[in-house]
DNA sequence: ACCGGGATGTTCT
DNA sequence: GAACATCCCGGTG
């Protein structure tokens, strides 16, 4: 089933490990989560929002239950879910997925993946893969207005889960808010 | 396996 | 002008 505004409108680093094992669905194209990063809040120099809103993260202070999608690198789109309340600045990165459904579909988005597990190995990757980019900007996980929702399949989150910092940062490089499914061969990295 | 560098353009200083 | 929540390819061991 899908999940309900109230699962988002917490704080970031209780959500994230409760994403993990959930299963994101875009018309066609499925995969369980098995990577995520917190970010947000005022003690968090790593976050897009850390010094304050403008126009490119604005999706990130809310409503929670919403995407928030960047454009990186000159060419990388990242899926974000928000979370917290409204005018707060929070939200989860998804980093990794292992693929279930639409592969072939996922393919032909990721043509130079060489394996099934390179298609969703990454933020970048499987938003790739997933067909997600700009446009689903603050489209609304709950009602799935975009067409992209999160389900509850009634796979339980990993009771311990691996941890660790976040990859990718130079400031607030040192906060432990990545969390993944240990040994899954899905990871953005072996873990 | 590991490492180094190039691609590519938006955002903010 | 620099930094960037990344990915891919080609080198070497």
């Amino acid at each position: 089933m899908r999940l309900e505004r109230g699962f988002y409108a917490r704080d970031p680093r209780e959500v994230a490990p409760e994403l993990l094992n959930k299963v994101v669905s875009t018309r066609g194209c499925t995969g369980r989560i098995v990577e995520v990063e917190a970010y947000g809040g005022a003690d968090d120099p790593g976050s897009h929002g850390y010094r304050g809103m403008t126009p490119r993260t604005e999706a990130m202070f809310g409503p929670p239950g919403r995407l928030y999608v960047y454009f990186t690198y000159g060419m990388h789109w990242c899926a974000n879910v928000v979370c917290g309340q409204k005018g707060e600045c929070a939200a989860v990165l998804l980093r990794a997925l292992t693929p279930m459904e639409g592969l072939e579909k996922m393919r032909s988005r990721r043509p130079k993946a060489r394996r099934d597990r390179d298609l969703c190995s990454g933020p970048a990757k499987l938003a790739a893969a997933l067909g997600i980019h700009g446009t689903a900007n603050g489209a609304d996980l709950v009602t799935a207005d975009a067409g992209i929702e999160l389900l509850d399949d009634g796979t339980a989150p990993p009771p311990a889960p691996g941890r660790s910092v976040r990859i990718g940062l130079s400031t607030g490089a040192d906060l432990p808010w990545r969390w993944y499914v240990s040994g899954c061969p899905d990871l953005s990295r072996r873990g």
